[in-house]
DNA sequence: ATTATCTATAGATCTATAGATAATGC
DNA sequence: ATTATCTATAGATCTATAGATAATGC
């Protein structure tokens, strides 16, 4: 997202597809659904109802692009939170960490992935490649055994939705808990002993958790 | 669902409701959404568009209902199959491995599962409560251990579902084995060893694969 | 006689577009 | 002069209900 694109009549455009996407990001988030007419989209937006059709030819294009917006920029994000680090399950796990973390942190954006990232999470773009790089990485490096890196990926994803999705629908319990806890599952069922899956979710996490979109 | 149920005319508002619910849940599960209209519903289910209107009234409340009863007849069904079956580990598993299996078995009832049961696997309702006695009672015997059961269960839900999801989207794969690799993964994730799991995914499946509803 | 289903329709949306207005580029 | 946004609206849905029809119970 290039601050200064082409001409000040490109800024603009973009400026109206953003907060489109934006509102579609809210509404999606806060309503679980997309049940909603292009009226109030625009509305949210605080753009004319007719603008929509400069940007999108429906709805479900509309959406598509705002949760593929929200995947890509928490994968850019966690791709800055662990430049640094070498060791792939180490990679693997914090990302997971700081995913789940998001209940708590960002809230509406952890709903975008929780509620759009089911089918996405395996899908080719946003982190599901990079969760497979390192997946991959960690066989190779011997840290993880497992059968089949695409049923792999699919746990990983399942049980990370599943977990932001348990502490979505019962706020009494600890984010950063259930979120470690799942973790250390994860790493368990990729044949890490205990102790050293143990190990890697009681590292400390990178720091910094600057916004990864307006959400 | 009794049969007979007081009257001709209790049985016969009964077929209409149940028209309606099976329509639901084709469209739910055709669909992957239930962007539809009651006129299509009603069309669908060859019932008067009026008639809706005597059993619900608004599609929200059909839809859930239509989940909530592809849930409850699949818990049903698995507790059929599995009655005779004393280990709590065994009991699980097995009810995981027939419930992927249902991607081949059947694709409707698998779609109506992977789409509404995201929510509700972690649901007090449905087979979600099975599991976890199933969990709690591996436990007790020493057969599993893990740390949080509420993080179990989800995990659990969160890997079928996205294991089904994957079946789903890629024709290519084996139903079977994606369905015991990610079985053979949550029962690692629970402590077990390696091959004590491949013992339980390798297990004859019971036999009998009555129709759990009509999807 | 009672109760559920069905048909028809009023009123309320909602979508997509056409034409007017405002902003930018030269 | 060009391009995007905004306003207004026609036409197409879609929902919810009222009244008519058909099935059941006694």
């Amino acid at each position: 997202m290039p601050q200064h694109p082409a001409s000040r009549g490109e800024r603009r455009k973009l400026r109206t597809r953003a907060a489109l996407i934006e509102a579609a990001q809210e509404l999606y988030a806060d309503r679980g659904d997309f049940e909603v007419s292009i009226q109030q989209i625009t509305e949210a937006a605080d753009v004319g109802f007719g603008s929509f059709y400069n940007h999108f030819s429906s709805k479900t294009e509309l959406l598509d692009a705002a949760i593929a917006e929200a995947l890509e920029a928490h994968a850019a994000w966690l791709e800055r939170m662990l430049a640094d680090v070498d060791d792939p399950a180490e990679v693997f796990a914090t990302s997971m960490r700081l995913t789940g973390r998001l209940v708590r942190t960002r809230p509406r954006m952890a709903r975008v992935l929780m509620h759009g990232g089911r089918a996405l999470l395996a899908a080719p773009y946003g982190h599901a490649p990079h969760a497979r790089r390192d997946i991959e990485a960690a066989l190779a490096a011997g840290r993880f055994t497992t059968e089949d890196v695409e049923v792999a990926l699919a746990c990983t994803a399942g049980c990370l939705v599943a977990a932001m999705h348990l502490c979505h629908v019962d706020p009494e319990v600890s984010v950063d808990d259930v979120a470690d806890r799942t973790v250390l599952n994860v790493l368990r069922m990729f044949g890490m002993d205990d102790a050293e899956a143990h190990r890697i979710v009681e590292l400390p996490l990178p720091a910094g958790e600057p916004p990864v979109t307006s959400i």
